[in-house]
DNA sequence: ATGAAAGCGCTAACAT
DNA sequence: ATGTTAGCGCTTTCAT
């Protein structure tokens, strides 16, 4: 049923081990035999088993990737980010999905241990570092947007970034600006703590409300905010997806935007982009973050004794359709 | 370095093969004996070899999914499905991604061949039925939304679905329906020509423009018909992302959606959906053919053998606020 | 209930 | 340039 190498070799009258090397394109084959050899290969079908070459190598040259979550359009960024970089240099990417709850990472990054993968590039990890801890053992860990400890590390300073939506709403004189944030969890505090710093610095008092990465919950938790005494004149959501759950939540009480209501997404995935939405947000370049997290990956598999290696990258502001000055 | 399922089982006292039994909860294990088996490779972090496993027991109850573009939300949608019943089967997901062009596909699926899954299920194919014709005897191929000769389908009809659109249109008044087409390939005939026969069947010249599926492509494509002598009153896109890039192009004219111009999008991706966007579209019910994919992918693991499965299931309009009766 | 032994299909020295 | 020979770390009969 299944054609091996060896059934190979025996039609093309060589060894196994020549086919194996004429496969992987290895110098020392005479380009006639291996040309033949390929024929042959071809005409009978035959799909290398790279379970075997997995355990017969010790390991294989793919790359896992591992993304939250597939709705928010910024892990297919870092995803492109992440293929733009590993084909060229020959790698081949298997992937695997959490969830939003976070309750899915393990499975999800066991899948990809079992599996044998070079390096893992892990965008978005919910797991707490103690969870993340073991791993360590079992895995070389390129952690993008999350500071994994020990781990490769690939992040966005959004201290910074969050300090320029604050800063850009109270320039245009927001002093009641509320931000909704995402669950605490080891590695996100970045962009609640750039809030917190910029307000407190500017004499506004910060309130801060939480919900999940998910767009309906965040209509839901902001709209106590929006019903209740002395409703903020801009809000400052964890990211654009959750900023989308407050536009339609402000969209439902006939709020206008930005007339009554300003809003501040983080990510600027192309949900933000088009025109009828034209959301302000912070522009992570997730497609960057990709490139260096495989540029990291392939050099941790190049070398997996070196340093840890962490680069910290600056986001910008784009200022688009929702923000403008509060009502008076 | 590693630790083998050999160092557990000398470590625990017992002999390998109860170890493997232990590990996949098989009978005939005391229940003692497994919990301390369990508990040893906990502590030493055993992770099972799944290379070797797969090798050993020629194959995995692993499910490889491909996914054309992770940029089309429709594709996160089928994940989610498939994985609401890959997941209480006890099956585990793969992915693999494939490109716009769909130049992609083939090494995603050789990839997929490569590590053995048991079944492969994937969104989007664009390979040709010639090229995908080889893989029938390297795999197990369940296609979702696109029609592939002897393996197994789950479809939406998308002869009807268009036909719904048009319908729809033309009892609002419209006549001067333009198609934005995705380029000939096949298995994606059917929304052209159920938009095709509507018109025919109604007494309207159709008019259909092509472009591939990114937003900022159709955005162009679309261009010269807006400018161009007679524009049309209504357009049918080929799907949610086209249709979004359609909007862009009317925005940038200035035209009114729908006032000047109705639109329909297909696929009811959550980006149709945003109170500012308010996307008229056809639901293809995304969720229900991944779920649908995962239990065709289930039983042909099952039963090799059987005859090749086919579903087409009915989507159903959505009308949101991008259609009105045409300008007079 | 547990153990021994024979592969699974490759790669990686090492020969020739 | 090509062939030989050990494994890689599991699962699977088959014994016990």
């Amino acid at each position: 049923m299944k054609v091996t190498m060896e059934d190979v070799a025996r039609e093309a009258g060589v060894s196994r081990s020549l086919v194996s090397l004429a496969f992987r394109g290895a110098y020392g084959v005479n380009e006639a035999t291996r040309d033949h050899i390929l024929a042959v290969a071809g005409r009978m079908n035959y799909q290398p088993n790279s379970a075997a070459a997995t355990l017969a190598s010790r390991g294989t040259s793919t790359l896992g990737v591992f993304l939250l979550d597939l709705h928010n359009e910024l892990f297919a960024d870092v995803h492109d980010g992440i293929r733009e970089v590993a084909g060229p240099a020959g790698r081949e990417l298997l992937l695997t999905v959490g969830s939003i709850g976070g309750n899915l990472d393990r499975p999800a990054l066991d899948l990809l241990v079992r599996a044998r993968v070079d390096v893992v590039i892990a965008a978005g990890l919910l797991l707490s570092d103690d969870e993340l801890a073991p791993y360590r053992r079992s895995l070389k860990l390129v952690s993008v947007m999350r500071e994994v400890p020990e781990a490769d590390n690939v992040l966005s300073d959004n201290v910074l970034g969050a300090g320029l939506a604050i800063d850009h709403l109270l320039g245009l004189g927001h002093r009641r600006i509320v931000h909704l944030a995402s669950p605490r969890s080891d590695g996100y505090g970045g962009r609640r703590e750039g809030y917190m710093r910029a307000m407190k610095q500017a004499g506004a008092k910060p309130r801060v409300v939480v919900s999940d990465y998910s767009r309906t919950e965040a209509a839901k938790a902001i709209a106590p905010v929006l019903d209740g005494a002395a409703p903020p004149t801009a809000i400052f959501a964890h990211n654009d997806q959750t900023a989308l759950g407050v536009l339609d939540a402000l969209h439902l009480r006939n709020l206008r935007v930005p007339e009554d209501v300003s809003v501040v997404g983080y990510d600027n995935t192309s949900a933000s982009r088009p025109p009828g939405i034209a959301l302000t947000t912070v522009d992570v370049h997730a497609g960057r973050l990709g490139r260096l997290a495989a540029e990291a990956a392939i050099a941790r598999a190049a070398d997996p004794a070196a340093d840890p290696h962490e680069v910290r990258t600056t986001p910008s502001l784009v200022v688009r359709g929702t923000t403008a000055a509060p009502p008076r």
